[in-house]
DNA sequence: AGATCATGTGCAACGGCATAACAATAACCG
DNA sequence: CGGTTATTGTTATGCCGTTGCACATGATCT
């Protein structure tokens, strides 16, 4: 069970305009590196080697990986080969806001938008697996008002809406 | 990792302002078994004892149970051991509204607004593990128009936010 | 009634995701 | 420098979830 393809608009939009839709790769994957590594400086972050490497790992597949594949391939740079150090890059990058965890796919994605502040809506096709991240402002303004209804501090917020992406909506 | 209480307000209020309010468990967890049943009756649902039991022992917890806890539960009322005997009534009740998943605590919890549409939103105490259910309706709806906006079909959304709840934010 | 088909239930075995606990090393700071 | 903290690595293990098959039940059609 592992995601197909991770698309989502260049870095420099702001919208989802360009999600499920063909794109430079190669282009906004390092402009969101470039930003993630002065957004590291800027905030006295360690991104180590094996984060660094991870991070890469993530916007290259360009889709949500599982820990394992990352794993596979953090282990063919020469890094550890068991689970821990997977998933405590993969936590690093979380914590931090420069990746995603998709829970319904069990993998983790590479954040479009590091450093924006953003309350991140995942669209994920049930057919092909394709997982879109849009910056959804509107939603996390409603659910603050909810939770403060009832007392509730929100700290993190995770939005997955299943469905179907425009391509497997045509067959 | 297990949830430790699971709150929210009685069937009769729409909102979600007795949630993490101490309430008459028996009183709302046999009025959402009622509905249930009605709402069975009425769309020739198939609630077999199994899948019946497994709703009950939702209702009775009153929180997030893992599939393993309820299997136990079922297992001794002299049900199978198995798990699929779990997963598969809760597959059951998740597909036809009478549960919702909640991904962060890989647990169950019996939905609390049976057979009124809803998108439900989850608060979840990163510290006491409580969990709310409250349908947020404009949230839906904010998502449905970013969605159409990429051409995205959405068919099922699952919202969590992960914070404090009143309790736990006072220590 | 008897054959057939769909559905639900039970069991055995397995595969994948994730974490705990400990050891070794490297960075940081007084 | 010496103590402290953060980071990386390894071993082992536990929990979550699924696949595959077999059997029972109940509806449907001839």
């Amino acid at each position: 069970m592992t995601a197909k393809s991770y698309e989502t608009d260049p870095a420099g939009g702001s919208g989802a305009g360009k999600a499920f839709a063909p794109h430079d790769h190669t282009a906004c994957s390092g402009d969101v590196m470039a930003r993630a590594e002065r957004l590291s400086r800027e905030t006295g972050l360690r991104l180590t080697p094996v984060r660094r490497r991870t991070l890469e790992i993530l916007l290259e597949a360009h889709k949500a990986l599982g820990a394992y594949e990352v794993l596979e391939r953090l282990a063919e740079d020469g890094f550890g080969h068991q689970p821990p150090v997977a998933y405590r890059a993969l936590e690093f990058l979380v914590e931090n806001g420069l990746a995603h965890r998709v829970q319904r796919l069990n993998a983790f994605a590479a954040c479009m938008h590091p450093g924006e502040p953003h309350s991140p809506a995942f669209f994920i096709c049930r057919a092909c697996d394709a997982v879109a991240e849009a910056p959804v402002a509107e939603v996390r303004a409603a659910l603050d008002q909810a939770a403060g209804a009832i007392g509730f501090t929100v700290e993190r917020v995770n939005l997955e809406a299943v469905g179907l992406c425009p391509a497997c909506a045509e067959a």
